[in-house]
DNA sequence: TCAGGAATGCTTTTT
DNA sequence: GCATTCCTGA
């Protein structure tokens, strides 16, 4: 059977195992580079090969990229095309799109993203009259998201919750945000899963549609699913079953998004006769790194022992180093990057990863310094621009004139005299009359309250927006162009332009970009604006991640998921930073966070670099560090600040696996600490001892103070007096 | 209407 | 430390 003129490469019996699984389903519990990619590629063309059409399989991969990625893979294999690739949340604005009436959603929606999510929630919350104080829109925006990926609208929340006041609260923001997305016409990225799958759960036709354009399910990553892509996944081979889902769950790094590794274990009841593959060999890092990575995860108690069996041979080198703060880390980062570029090894072949996004900054200055070419992998950079938010918001409108964000955002953007006075005014007018804001604006004339020389303004926009409309069926670059020029925003950024030297002007470029990714658009895709529009909402992060750039890739440990270099570097190894300060309360974040780096050191081949600093100043305060727990229990000892910059091999640790930090803790016979304990410290004053991690003489003590700071604190260091 | 300065607050990770 | 919002005065 292993025949196929699609297969070049040899593969382990249990890949083929996966490969050649045809009909059913199929469970593969896959570890870090065990080429869990490979299979699923190669099951592709294993399926084409066998005479399933290329048009009946749909695979789901966590990032477009991730998608791109494995459409080039098939294509190398000679596959026809018309193998559906793509993320869930394309998926389903297809989905959505091609049965927008069963769906009842339009089907120029716009897509919100967090900003849009933003306002719109504190608009929620003021129609609530509540307390943006008391209910803050980032942890409102935080239960909805949850609640609709367990699929549950306003009103069962609020049936569900009577007699507790928060929970009616929360439900009554959920309800005027949905109708207010409703009133703008848009979803957001919750919004596409839940409709999606409800659409599949309530209407028959519309799934058994859908199994049977889709008889070939693989749903990549599936340990990071959360309960409505579950749904989605499950309604999608429902009645075929042949669903194949391929995921680790020591790699789950997404449960503050929802994801539910207890998704691995419901399909083995959903699909009674699911086959399971375990892939536990791994072909990507070397021994040493892999030594570090089981010891490290072995620390997590609520896990499914696994191996992690090393394929090739010994010779991985893995450093670690305390430098004195970030600047002084950074450039060590940079100096172990420039001694690996200067021996030949490839720059994008590196990467640096960091537990939060602000952590880039010291990297990238470091990098300068050294004339290290980087890439940062992190989309916003180009979306998040203002000119780039502009000129969709035009389109936007276009599309979708009940579009209030984008409206707001450009009604007087170049100024055209329109300002927030009137803004106000007609935005009040439209919410008491019930009309889109655009029909308001049109029929301005009504509004006494309103100048006549601002309705003559008023009046002018609205024309210019609906002479657009007409040119809606237009090359998408033909229309952003003419946009561009008629609106004046051409004229506003050339004029910045020749106040800046040299007349060369970044915004310019960046527009000219999108016009360029429009161009590719109009040749290479089917659809119109509405199309290009939506799939720009999708675009992420590691989207622009290239992996033959010739440059260093700096990103956060969540964007290194599914990628791989041979030389790695990880940043901040202190408490408060990997583990993250908001997960220390709770066992369950710890061992996500535990999981996180254990991402980032498997994603390394031959070299493995990690850092912390002594101090780091975090929000313009200067502390001192207390080291990560996940160092000792990697068994990673670091060498220190002021001593000779100098590597270890791994075999250097004494004790394998563990042994070594738990004899450290037997040389402490009692515990100082214990939590409840009253204390003082020199500057903090008096708190109250909050955890106790016995580390031998790297103890940590977390202390509340008075002040209601609270802080984790190296025993050795504290020098804390026990009042009681 | 709008610019500019002062005050406030907020900081994880992403589709 | 930075970004956003708030507030004031022209």
């Amino acid at each position: 059977m292993t025949d196929n003129r699609f297969l070049k490469e040899k593969l382990t019996e249990s890949q083929n195992k996966a490969v050649w699984h045809r009909d059913g389903s199929l469970l593969v519990i896959a570890g870090p580079g065990s080429g869990k990619t490979r299979v699923i590629t190669n099951r592709i063309a294993a399926l084409v090969e066998q005479g399933v059409s290329p048009a009946n399989i749909c695979a789901i991969t966590f990032t477009n990229k991730a998608a791109e990625e494995m459409r080039n893979r098939v294509v190398a294999m000679d596959v026809p095309g018309g193998v559906h690739l793509s993320t869930f949340h394309s998926l389903c604005v297809r989905i959505l799109r091609k049965f927008s009436q069963a769906a009842d959603t339009p089907d120029n929606f716009s897509i919100y993203d967090d900003s849009n999510q933003k306002s719109c929630i504190k608009e929620a919350i003021k129609q609530a009259e509540l307390d943006i104080k008391n209910f803050p829109p980032a942890r409102m925006l935080e239960a909805i998201s949850r609640l609709k990926n367990n699929l549950q609208n306003a009103d069962e929340f609020i049936a569900a919750n009577v007699g507790d006041y928060f929970s009616q609260c929360v439900g009554k923001v959920y309800r005027n945000y949905q109708k207010i997305l409703k009133q703008n016409n848009a979803l957001d990225f919750d919004d596409l899963l839940m409709a999606t799958a409800l659409l599949l759960k309530n209407n028959p036709g519309v799934r058994s549609q859908l199994n049977q354009r889709f008889k070939y399910l693989m749903v990549d990553e599936y340990q990071d699913t959360n309960h409505a892509q579950y749904q989605i996944a499950r309604g999608l081979a429902l009645e075929h079953g042949n669903i194949c889902v391929t995921g680790d769950p020591d790699q789950s790094i997404y449960g503050w998004r929802g994801a539910d590794i207890g998704n691995i274990l419901a399909f083995e009841q959903d699909w009674p006769n699911a086959v399971i593959v375990k892939l536990e060999e791994n072909f990507r890092s070397g021994p040493e790194i892999l030594a570090a990575a089981d010891r490290l995860i072995s620390a997590n108690k609520s896990r499914k022992q696994k191996r992690l069996i090393p394929a090739l041979p010994a010779g991985a080198e893995i450093i670690s180093q305390c430098l004195e703060d970030e600047r002084a880390e950074a450039s060590y980062v940079a100096g172990f990057v420039r001694r690996l570029l200067d021996s030949g090894e490839e720059a994008s072949q590196m990467a640096v990863f960091y537990r939060v996004n602000s952590m880039s900054r010291a990297i990238e200055e470091a990098f300068i310094e050294n004339h290290i070419p980087y890439q940062i992998v992190r989309g916003v950079e180009f979306y998040g621009r203002k000119e780039i938010r502009d000129m969709l918001a035009y389109l936007k409108l276009i599309v979708n004139p009940a579009d209030e964000q984008a409206m707001v955002r450009i009604i007087n953007t170049p100024g055209r005299g329109i300002g927030k006075t009137t803004i106000d005014k007609l935005v009040a007018y439209s919410a008491s009359k019930a009309i889109g804001l655009f029909d308001v604006i049109r029929n301005c004339e009504r509004l006494e309250s309103i100048p006549a020389g601002t309705k003559a303004k008023l009046k002018k926009f609205a024309e210019m927006i609906v002479g657009f409309q007409k040119d809606i069926e237009m090359p998408v670059a033909d229309l952003m162009d003419k946009v561009f020029r008629n609106t004046g925003l051409y004229n506003e950024l050339k004029a910045e332009a020749a106040t800046e030297d040299g007349g060369k002007s970044p915004p310019l470029e960046n527009v000219a970009e999108l016009i360029n990714s429009a161009e590719r658009f109009d040749m290479q895709e089917q659809g119109g604006l509405v199309d290009f529009l939506q799939r720009i909402a999708l675009f992420s992060d590691t989207d622009t991640y290239e992996s033959k750039s010739g440059k260093v890739s700096l990103m956060t440990l969540h964007c290194a998921k599914g990628l791989e270099f041979d030389n790695v570097a990880i940043i901040g190894l202190e408490h408060g930073i990997l583990p993250h300060e908001r997960s220390i309360d709770s066992a369950r974040e710890i061992e996500e966070e535990r999981r996180l780096f254990f991402v980032g050191i498997t994603r390394a081949r031959k070299r493995l670099c990690v850092t912390l600093s002594r101090y780091r100043t975090v929000h313009g305060m200067t502390n001192r560090t207390v080291d990560s727990q996940f160092l000792f229990e990697a068994g990673l000892r670091y060498q220190d600040t002021g001593q000779r910059q100098s590597s270890f091999v791994e075999s250097d640790v004494k004790e394998p696996s563990g042994v070594y930090y738990e004899t450290e803790i037997s040389d402490e016979n009692q515990q100082p600490f214990s939590a409840g304990q009253l204390v003082s410290h020199k500057k903090f004053g008096l708190g109250r001892v909050k955890e106790f991690h016995n580390l031998g003489e790297n103890s940590i003590v977390v202390v509340q103070f008075k002040t209601g700071q609270v802080k984790p604190l190296m025993l050795k260091y504290a020098n804390l007096s026990i009042i009681e």
